[in-house]
DNA sequence: TTATGAGGGTGGTCATACCAATAATTAAGT
DNA sequence: ACTTAATTATTGGTATGACCACCCTCATAA
């Protein structure tokens, strides 16, 4: 909980509280006065935990307004670095994969039920919605946590930025998004089953094939939509990329 | 000239004396207070001006020492969550085991030859010595680039930082390093050989077997150095962590 | 209805004091 | 003389409380 500097570890609070959606982009968040009585500690510390995350592009600050979560998709690029839709696919194929196999062996009747949830939320959601996609998200998190290590769900976190934040990532994510909801739904289910019968290999297929196909739409529809030298690229890419599908 | 805010003034300010060559990578900056008397501005706002550098990761500050002007080459990045030394390792496991797999498969000569160099760096460099740890960091960090994944460079680089900069971790690393040195160069050597033979099975078991040794070494330390309530703790943890070297 | 302006809330800045961690210095021991 | 331990000084960290400038709202007046 503590990052030795106090205001480092507000900032993470802070972060947390905006990144749980308690505080979506556009809202204003609690005053600097608020903060310093509900964390228990002085005003410089919130001021200073503001800062940081307004160097960090988080937020924005309004001097006479307050402080703002920022759609950090405008000057992105501080933290983040710049990857294509293909390698954050292929990066979330070998490490949730992983997780899932970890979460099968620790994960609680409660998460299951969780994770039940958030198919239901996607079933009856209408097709690429914003809460479609935020029941995608609940999922692949609850795992992560059901993996019970903190390391994870950070990483987890990060890679979901990556794929919202990211202008060529969200674009292409997009494109394929209203195509891909009817596969997603089935193979959503197709992990949890796998998560209650506590398998742990069978959960790890059921990622890998999950991701392997996300990857493979994603190719299709690149190549679609490219019809310049991307063209020429994308068989190559489909070579490299695909080979994270079979290398084990 | 001045910002909106005053503390954005004297960050440019100080960025504007980092960047004219006054104080050059590696350097203290002057004090907060003798910084305020020459800018005509309270200690608060050096200071917010000092954190909002360190957020951009320019400067690096060091409590009851300074402030030291950063490498700018240096990784800059997230805002760290607190993560235990089993959890990271943990994290590393399933997650260097898979970008060595992935690597096995489109590492180039030239990226063996490097590998082959940290080795070397390791055996001259005395046991945990700061050379010996750039070795170690740089290793892993060759395979990340070799698996042709930004992504994956990305988040290795952040799991090395989880490293250096989480207190907690630092601390129990250390405390493991001295005695860890020995093996760790015949297991480096063992990655290597798989990566040569270009295959990616026995990559990723070489990169396991490598991680599930340091994480049974981090609980023989934790264990000894203990001797409170932790020691109740370890016998759960280690069961909890040591299923991910037999999940798959 | 539309201006307008006063008041309350918000961030911005300051001054001061004290705490905690580090570094420099000195004293003590060998 | 050298090492080691205790002491002191320096540096960043945090807390208070005060005041200012700015923004927003809303009641009031035109």
């Amino acid at each position: 909980m503590s990052d030795k500097r106090l205001y480092q570890s507000v900032a993470r609070n802070i972060l947390d509280m905006i990144e749980s959606g308690a505080y979506p982009p556009g809202t204003r968040l609690p005053g600097e006065r608020e903060l310093a009585e509900r964390f228990g500690v002085s005003r410089v510390v919130i001021r200073e935990a503001e800062i940081s995350l307004e160097a960090l592009g988080r937020v924005e600050i309004k001097v006479g307004s307050g402080v703002y979560v920022r759609n950090s998709s405008d000057t992105i690029g501080l933290v983040l670095p710049s990857v294509t839709p293909f390698e954050l696919t292929q990066t979330r194929l070998l490490f949730e994969s992983e997780c899932a196999a970890l979460a099968a062996s620790m994960i609680t009747d409660a998460q299951v039920e969780e994770l039940e949830a958030t198919i239901q939320r996607m079933e009856s959601a209408p097709h690429d919605s914003a809460d479609g996609e935020g029941a995608d998200r609940d999922f692949h998190l609850i795992i992560a946590k059901a993996s019970g290590n903190a390391a994870n769900v950070f990483f987890l976190q990060t890679l979901w930025r990556m794929r919202t934040e990211i202008d060529a990532v969200k674009k292409v994510y997009a494109a394929v998004c209203h195509e891909d909801a009817s596969h997603r739904v089935n193979e959503h289910a197709a992990i949890l089953d796998a998560l209650r019968a506590r398998d742990p290999v069978a959960a790890r297929a059921a990622m890998r094939g999950h991701f392997s196909r996300l990857l493979e739409a994603l190719l299709d529809a690149s190549e679609r939509q490219a019809i310049d030298e991307a063209r020429r690229n994308s068989s190559a890419n489909r070579e490299k990329y695909l080979k994270s599908s079979v290398a084990g």
